[in-house]
DNA sequence: CAGATTATGTATCAATCATTCCAGAAAGGG
DNA sequence: CCCTTTCTGGAATGATTGATACATAATCTG
């Protein structure tokens, strides 16, 4: 029928989340793309579309990396507060690995006040942390791990906004003793 | 001696400081600027030097105003707690009047990748932040207001972070009562 | 193998980017 | 009023931006 594409579209896809992550949308260029993709315009186009199809298509699939993560370490643990102890210990140690990348959708709300779809985007992914958190801390009230007098919602708000501002002092570069003390300080709300 | 120039160089700063917060710094073009401080380009490199100055500039300026207005939040009140959960609705109530705009020095550790000093400002800053707020709770521990068993650094450090975390869910849309939930139950830490 | 179809890469596009240049205008000192 | 100095604004600067055109190459169907 017609020529194969050369590319696989999904790595393809990665390796552009990837730059974006590191680098920003505006500061990532079409030819930082055709070289870190190692394809010409041409397929560029064809592939992808734009360059900002491509950032959401990155976008999305970062998100939904985030998710599953997020959803196998508290569906996995037999209890809830050691596992987001977890959670938030290894985004501090993400960000001291590399503090260039943060979190590409903290990155988005701040870097794309031009691209409306990134930032309804951005809202309802961190809808999403909120409601995986909300489930799994009412999961463990049922279980009796949380105090049946706090709210599971208002402690997945909490946590949320916390974890975001875990990824902005991470990328500070404000180090680990710093985050560690949020990090313990924060734990207290839980119990 | 010599023709005396047209504009306040504070001034002029002060709205290239609001562009470049609401628009981010990438987004921003020389152009846009000159526009909104209705200078031609001659004036604008004999005054600024050039954009990335003039951004650092703003910069700079920004978190002199951010940390002014904390001293005196901090300063003037009788007891902490009020005054923390003061400060921190206000912040919560600013990005529901303007989502675009977040914090300049959260937008900046996320846009300024490229450019290290900036990148290094913003790393002092949120250490002022953490000092201030440091500071005060030491103060009210001596009075009697915390208890004597909790450490000041450690909550201010929390402090510090989840105030980042709140900006980023105030860009982020998330609404009024999300964001007061969290609020609601950090504030639990300091008691 | 012929033909239809799609991928590929190069050349090119207009637009915009930050910056520089420069001729003229303003202002104070002599 | 003249001279020196600085400011002003618009016209270039070359580089880079994202995107397109197009000729060629590859692949599958029949």
């Amino acid at each position: 029928m017609a020529r194969t594409r050369e590319f696989d579209i999904d790595r393809a896809t990665d390796r552009a989340m990837d730059l974006f992550w590191r680098r920003g949308y505006a500061e990532t260029s079409l030819q930082d793309l055709l070289k870190e993709l190692s394809i010409g315009s041409g397929s560029f186009y064809a592939a992808f579309g734009s360059k900002e199809q491509l950032y959401l298509r990155a976008l999305e699939r970062y998100i939904s990396l985030q998710h599953d993560d997020l959803e196998q370490a508290l569906g996995e643990a037999p209890q809830i507060l050691p596992a987001v102890r977890k959670v938030l210990a290894a985004l501090i140690e993400a960000d001291l690995a590399d503090p260039t990348r943060g979190c590409l959708v903290v990155n988005a709300s701040t870097q794309c006040g031009e691209l409306p779809p990134a930032a309804d985007r951005v809202t309802d992914a961190i809808r999403q942390v909120e409601s995986l958190l909300a489930g799994a801390l009412e999961q463990a009230q049922a279980r009796g791990e949380i105090s049946p007098e706090k709210d599971p919602r208002e402690l997945a708000r909490f946590l949320t906004t916390f974890l975001q501002g875990i990824r902005i002092v991470g990328r500070a570069r404000m180090g680990r003793e710093f985050a560690q003390d949020a990090l313990s300080a924060a734990m207290r709300v839980l119990d």
